[in-house]
DNA sequence: ATGAGTGCAAAGGCTTTGCATTAGG
DNA sequence: CCTAATGCAAAGCCTTTGCACTCAT
């Protein structure tokens, strides 16, 4: 676990480093807290999540981190931006989209229902002269507490 | 094609009327901008579409259809809402969005595929004691314009 | 020293809301 | 008439940006 914790740090640093900046420790809490969370986390969350940086530096570090490839951002059904570590760092999977809370949460489906999704979206694309870069599989409805 | 834009606008003034809503000529334009524009909309893109209603007007008004069943708030990657006729009326689909321009439009899916996913959804939803109301399954890539 | 990162405050941009007026049943 | 809908302008809210200061190399 934590010898799997300083391994995303070190790809971490390597990917900022490769754009030219810098793993400092504001960016380690922001990592740690998305870690910590484990699910695709809100600014707010992230900064109540032991967090020391400005809501300001949070915002710039996120967008700087995305650039990185290191975070994804995350749309949900509110009108709070929500973001997770890239699919390097946790794996491929989707989301579970409270419709009335907007809480989001992870789940992960069989490798061939996957498979045929990435089928059906390849056809799709091609008809549509659409260059596929990814997908968005998301269920809707009832989290525990809202249900 | 009339015909069938007719029952739309039954329908949808059924639906209205449900929740104590008057169908008005401005609330019938939007319905019929929809249609023309046939994928998910914006509201500068709903102004711009023969409307003569207001800014504000188009926010309420589609906050209103939305409550009422009529359409549905779509989820993109920029920072505009965009919104489409509930499935009710243009059936269900999947959206192609451009993660550079943020347009998007439909796609469907074939019926097995549709089925699968929806089976891999409900044991999902079972597993993470979430109630499922519904989907999203988005394809995300460059649009024609933007490749 | 030199450039990146951060904090603080102000500005932006989409969306919502208050209030007076108009329209629909 | 009476309630709902609309226009206009102001306010809200999340997010971005400007600028001066601090930190790391």
């Amino acid at each position: 676990m934590t010898a799997a914790r300083d391994g995303i740090h070190v790809e971490v640093g390597r990917r900022l480093r490769s754009r030219g900046l810098v793993y400092t420790s504001g960016r380690r809490q922001l990592i740690e807290a998305l870690l910590g969370i484990g699910r695709p986390a809100t600014v707010p969350e992230l900064r109540k999540h032991r967090g020391r940086l400005t809501q300001s530096s949070i915002y710039r570090n996120l967008g700087d981190l995305e650039q990185a490839g290191v975070v994804r951002r995350v749309a949900g059904t509110d009108d709070h931006a929500r973001y997770e570590l890239d699919e390097y760092f946790i794996g491929h999977h989707h989301h579970l989209i409270c419709v009335k809370c907007g809480r989001v949460s992870d789940f992960v489906v069989p490798h061939e229902a996957e498979r045929t999704l990435n089928a059906t979206l390849n056809k799709a694309a091609k008809l549509g002269k659409f260059r596929l870069t990814g997908h968005r599989l998301d269920a809707l409805g009832l989290c525990v507490s809202c249900a």
